[in-house]
DNA sequence: AATACGGGGAC
DNA sequence: GTCCCAGTATT
């Protein structure tokens, strides 16, 4: 009965097998001139595992040139200020990112004499922002030695292959997805096996529309068996996002400049740049009469929102001018001059405000 | 084990 | 509009 094995499962894929087929695969069809294929070192290959995580390739691209291009090694990183760090980072989220890689470059540096732990993956994963996945693409990519990863693209590949039931956020799935990812790794070739099987989840086994026909696995993936590739991974189980609100005071001075204040280092949009934030208009007026007493309110611009991952935020634009710049004065607080933009990090939705709010600049959405 | 953490692209 | 992505840290 040959059809018990493609029905009752694809024991018969070896490693050797998977390694071999995927690899054929990736030498005819894989990605090779990404920005970070070209020269892979560690520093490298780590800025772009990093940009990575939970971004997609053609986001990353361009805030990776523009990154190399600023801090070519670990060493400019690690003198760089955490400003310019998060400047070169606005627009991209996840912000606690950029603030560990600025970190763990200044680690490198003090600890490693700016050499990676490639060696150790304890080493790797006590590095701020570097999880197991990371240290593994990191180790195999920029070094050749045996390192696993288990990305989202892995996940996927995986969870469908061997038809992987439950959501990947719970451990047990996540568990048995990485008891997979350590079977399948082999001893050689670890950097294209690793963008090999990244590469396949990317373009081929996709989230929507897997590309089953041109699969190398199309024969004895057992989510395709049952005719359910987009089952696997099981989605995350959704809540309603809960909804806040939220006052930025756009507060111009008699230059033209914009104040801003720099949030805490932790949390949301943290270490970035951000206009004064109130719940309400009574927590607005104690400021402007604590702060900022004479300044006058303009119409409040239409509202609109923005989206995080866990809560969806209404954002009320309230432009107002004040008379003098002296009141408010204080660390953590600056006067944003459009003209001679800072190089600071800004929130994805104070960039869009401090974008409208330019003399003559087109205001059609607020 | 569950939750916090952004923004944009795909559909 | 909804979903979720080359995850990690914290609680």
């Amino acid at each position: 009965m040959p059809e018990l094995l493609t029905t009752s499962g694809n024991i018969a894929l070896t490693p050797a097998t998977f390694q071999h087929r995927l690899l054929e695969w990736y030498d005819r069809h894989g990605r090779k001139t990404l920005p970070w294929q070209q020269d892979k070192a560690p520093y490298r290959v780590w800025v772009s595992e990093i940009m990575l995580q939970q971004t997609q390739v053609a986001t990353v691209i361009d805030y990776y040139r523009r990154f190399m291009a600023r801090f070519p090694d670990v060493h400019a990183l690690a003198a760089a200020s955490q400003d310019e760090v998060l400047h070169l980072w606005t627009g991209l989220g996840y912000y606690a990112r950029g603030r560990n890689l600025h970190k763990a470059a200044q680690i490198l540096v003090e600890r490693y004499g700016g050499e990676f732990p490639v060696h150790s993956l304890e080493a790797m994963t006590a590095l701020p922002g570097i999880g197991r996945s990371t240290a593994g693409a990191i180790i195999a990519i920029s070094t050749g030695q045996r390192g696993v990863i288990l990305d989202g693209n892995v996940k996927r590949v995986l969870a469908r292959l061997h038809a992987v039931a439950g959501w990947p956020g719970k451990p047990a799935v996540e568990r048995e997805l990485w008891r997979l990812a350590e079977r399948y790794t082999p001893d050689e070739r670890l950097d294209d096996y690793s963008q090999a099987i990244m590469d396949l989840g990317a373009t081929l086994c996709k989230r929507g529309t897997p590309s089953c026909l041109f699969c190398p696995f199309e024969d004895v993936c057992l989510a395709h068996a049952q005719g359910e590739e987009r089952r696997f991974p099981e989605s995350k189980p959704r809540k309603v996002l809960p909804e806040r609100q939220t006052i930025m005071l756009l507060l111009r001075n008699e230059e033209g400049r914009l104040l801003l204040e720099q949030r805490p280092g932790a949390g949301i949009w943290g270490g970035l740049w951000c206009f004064p934030q109130f719940d309400d208009r009574e927590a607005l007026s104690r400021w402007i009469d604590a702060k900022a007493p004479g300044a006058i309110l303009e119409p409040a611009w239409n509202s609109f929102a923005h989206t995080f991952s866990h809560f969806r935020l209404h954002i009320v634009p309230q432009p107002a001018r004040c008379k003098r710049t002296g009141h408010v004065s204080e660390v953590d607080t600056l006067w944003y001059d459009s003209a001679r933009p800072a190089n600071i990090g800004l929130a994805a939705p104070v960039k869009q405000l401090l974008n409208a709010s330019r003399p003559f600049a087109a205001q059609p959405s607020f």
